[in-house]
DNA sequence: TTTTATTTTTAAGGTAACGTTAAGGTTTCT
DNA sequence: AGAAACCTTAACGTTACCTTAAAAATAAAA
């Protein structure tokens, strides 16, 4: 199972450098030509880590960069001809897990690459059938589904993301806040009644009578009970 | 709760000033002069993430990483004045998350290790989960969760925040005033019979006869007995 | 585009846990 | 003994939370 690279650069010569390098070492390449094509690819595709160049048509790499953290969290390397401390914090800091100033050496971008992957995949996060257990529930991180005892339970993506939540710390106390900006993807506005009604269907869909599996902890917020 | 670096660097200078600009953003630090002295906290201590110097006497920094990378994988950030790809490359092999070339800006740094401190902690591997324990008493901090001989022992929020106050100095003595703010997080009003409610009800929970843990110091206030 | 279905938000009524208050009791110090 | 500080209990009122249903927004289908 090769991990899937995704090289999104506007210069074709960069692109197939990369390839060969990335292919010799066994990686899965796909290129994407400018910002446009690399949002589509992200979303359509299971890519398993992204080298992005920032001066790209259409959509620039930091805006790739910021839509993509929306919704993902695999490693991005960004590839940029700025050599300026601050371009990098910018990049760093929207959720670029490393930098690279062009021109690179090929063996060091491929070392990098395999650094992000090792680091993102070989503990926590497997590379492709991720299942979180808990209890009797599992999450499937690929398909996107939640089971209970193996049945396939529907949710809606809020609900989803919250279960994730819960299921990615069990046991863990998580603020309104702290689930109102993972499930949602905004920053915290009150919205209290809004994660009161979701956490209730969530039981409902999990038949609690009594709060088994998640707890109420008055005054702070919910935890999944491990 | 905080994050802990070790910063592992030769020079005094450039560990104090990473040590500036790290207690800045919240992270507690602690430091190596030379790389025995930085396997031995590694080893030792609850490390979160190590900036790690190459040049370093007794034993340098690949030599660190490479014993390092046997038992753990924290996300390792090289510090170093060789700029030449194959240094990096050789770092990032050896299981480095990330390599910053002498002189560099302070703030890229920090950027790097939020960086990687998000990468590795966020998802995946859980954060350094804290349990504060005095005696038999044991207070989890992420689960909110207040325990006696491994059993859980139901508080409500104002008496799980006193108790947490307690367990973070065991020993030490609280006025009534610094009780309440803590507890109720609002400015000291005179309410001492309602700290004194709460205290009862948590020695009743702890079923105290005599006041074996939370000891009255009359005059002054209270203390939690270690 | 209009219609239909699904998801999310808003609103409102209900409930039980929690913090407050007050009153009577106990200990401790002078 | 008397006073001051502290303890305990129970009733009350508030608040945070739960649930349901309808309205609004969004996505899917015709």
């Amino acid at each position: 199972m090769p991990y899937t690279i995704l090289v999104a650069d506007d210069e074709k010569e960069i692109r197939e450098l990369l390839r060969l390098y990335l292919e010799n070492s066994g990686y899965q390449v796909l290129e994407a030509e400018d910002g446009q094509q690399a949002l589509d690819y992200l979303r359509g595709t299971k890519i398993d880590l992204c080298l992005l160049d920032i001066m790209m048509p259409k959509v620039d790499g930091y805006r790739v960069l910021q839509e993509l953290r929306k919704e993902s969290n695999i490693p991005v390397v960004i590839l940029s001809a700025k050599d300026a401390d601050s371009e990098k914090i910018l990049g760093l800091n929207l959720g670029a897990d490393d930098y690279m100033t062009k021109p690179f050496n090929p063996l060091e971008a491929i070392a990098r690459v395999n650094s992000n992957i090792r680091r993102f995949y070989s503990l926590g996060t497997s590379p492709s059938t991720e299942v979180i257990k808990v209890k009797d529930l599992e999450l499937d991180i690929d398909a996107c589904e939640f089971r209970k005892n193996g049945e396939v339970i529907e949710l809606t993506s809020v609900e989803y993301k919250i279960m994730e939540l819960f299921m990615k710390s069990p046991g863990k106390v998580f603020t309104k806040q702290q689930i109102y900006e993972y499930g949602w993807g905004e920053d915290y506005i009150v919205a209290d009644n809004n994660i009161m009604v979701c956490i209730s269907k969530l039981r409902d869909k999990l038949d609690e009578d009594p709060s088994v599996y998640i707890k109420t902890i008055r005054g702070l917020g919910y935890r999944l009970e491990r």
